[in-house]
DNA sequence: CATGAATGAGACTTCATTCAT
DNA sequence: TATGAATGAAGTCTCATTCAT
């Protein structure tokens, strides 16, 4: 019994997924992944358009994932740390679901957002960085984050601190994605939160 | 009159590094490389040996230097705080000086270290990774910094929020090297310093 | 019907070996081997993995049956004049059958087995020598042969003798390779001037 | 001082030569060439127009020494035996003389002769086969060499027999050029069996 | 659904050749 | 005379893609 089609499609993108994280989308042959799929290279044609569009449902499919999580977040009303707290929770939550996606994410999206098909890379990045910029400005004007420092240079390190885990993170390691959210939170925190009164 | 040699060769070794930089190795295309520097492709081939040497000659000429200086700041003999303090202000001043070369390292170090060629990119990550460790756990056990980390996960943290910065640094915004490094140390160094006794 | 894989590969081997054999390996451009075979270049490297490898089947598959014949010669236990015989004999029937794979090897043994992947050349031509040379040698013991001649001279006489042929046969001549054999032998053997009257 | 030019291009040309006849014309670069002189490459083009008028030249002058030394021993009016032994000399004399030419001669020539520069070559292959196969013509028909025998076969016989021996010749042997043909044409004449008793 | 064979564009690289110095 | 740098054509090879079976 063959699986239903959605599923083999999504193996495959798995599979997909895994080497272009591990070698890098330019660097990775259509054989190879239809190697590591156990079938021909012309075989994959029947699943996908190009090699682009394998990509390209990668990423969007993690970037849909990863908004219905920060959206749940952001519409929950909760205060500037505790946004802060849940966004980096959820991001460690999905680095963990789509490990691949975000590595692959993070070595090609800066290229490939200057195709149109790619468009919605940028769209994307434009409202995360909205996102997170608002909060912390929030929490800057609310006193709960430090006000010495430069916004957008906190912005990007908190940014580039979180995501950046995924090129090492793995998921048989001995720390859940929810502990390391923890951990990160716990050294990110503690120094962009105002001093603790004595 | 035509420059000497050895400078002709560092200019268009920044060229490579640019167009690598921007688009990755893999989909630069030794025409374009010589488009920027001015010549037909064929042309480099009188001073490169090939596409590969001259990533080559840009990453080991990178860690050379980064070397040099990340020696000099250990055999100061500063204490644990000073130590992470200068290395980090003494890798800004790298990136500022070799910031393409260091996005290059970033996007293609991994897998380029698999062939023989580039092994002392292992190598250096190694010495690398020693070095900082060593220095965050001489910090834990003098009790400047705080002991309920995971040692491997605040190397990791410090490591990557350091580096990555290259992936957005840009020589002409408003901050020096010096600068965004005392920020980024602030911001660091407040969460994984002990906290201040009340 | 597209015929077996076996085939086509024979057949395409046959139609590179006859290009190698008019124009030399080096002055052969792969694109000349696909319009021979009446496809594009590119799609030759779905058979072959490049076109050293090409004349590296078309030589080791000729030797291969080449000291198939030999060594049935060389067991069968005859006298030297008649094991010479049998090996001219053989030699002729080689080139009838490889014609355009002797007259490669004639032309590219000697720089191809500078090169690891075709030391089986010089293998095999030591073996030749050996067979050839003991032969000779043997001859001369038994008195059936002339000891007043350099026993290395003479057998490079003979193999040339023999394998240049190979540079001007062409099998739709009224000589079949027997005829042939069978007159080199009487010249190689007697002489072609008439013997002297005592 | 320097050498007076005609020397120096003699010297090059010998040089080039030796590459040529060690690699083949096609396998050799121009560069080759001129490291083998000791000078760089472009240097090369203000002693000769092209890397082709380099071969032109080698063999046009081998074959010029050749043509009077051949045509000298056909003037002299000897009996068909001596004639062919006088030839065989000379030939053995010339590739002494000219080894590297000989040697490019065997390899290049016919894919050579199909340019019209190289016409020559085949004028000089047309009169080479007239003044040899006339000899043993006359050989045949004054009975001192065997009747029983295809002419064109004997003639390729000896020819190859003869100017192979350049692919192995090599100066520092024990043999002179002169030692080397007595034996070549004690075997070509004689045979190498011994003469059956009566 | 998958295969096997082929396409065609384009990649990296080589190399004979040119030319100002 | 020779050098150093560049040209431009051509060569080998790779690879995404197509398509009849």
């Amino acid at each position: 019994m063959s699986p239903p089609p959605a599923l083999r499609r999504a193996e495959l993108l798995a599979t997909a997924g895994e080497v272009f994280a591990r070698q890098g989308y330019n660097a990775t042959t259509v054989r190879q992944i239809a190697d590591a799929a156990g079938m021909l290279a012309g075989s994959l044609y029947y699943h996908f358009d190009s090699k682009e569009s394998m990509i390209d449902e990668i990423l969007s499919g993690f970037l849909h994932q990863l908004w219905a999580g920060y959206d749940t977040v952001l519409a929950a009303g909760l205060g500037p740390r505790e946004t802060i707290e849940a966004l980096v929770v959820e991001s460690f939550r999905e680095i963990d679901r789509h490990q691949s996606a975000v590595a692959i994410y993070q070595k090609e999206a800066r290229h490939l957002s200057a195709q149109p098909r790619f468009g919605y890379l940028t769209d994307s990045r434009t409202k995360f960085e909205r996102a997170w910029l608002d909060t912390l400005r929030r929490g800057a004007a609310a006193g709960v984050f430090r006000t010495d420092l430069d916004l957008k240079l906190t912005y990007r390190f908190i940014r580039d601190t979180v995501w950046v885990a995924a090129s090492w993170y793995r998921p048989d390691g001995h720390h859940s994605p929810d502990t390391i959210a923890r951990q990160y939170l716990s050294m990110v925190l503690d120094g962009i939160a105002t001093p603790a009164k004595e």
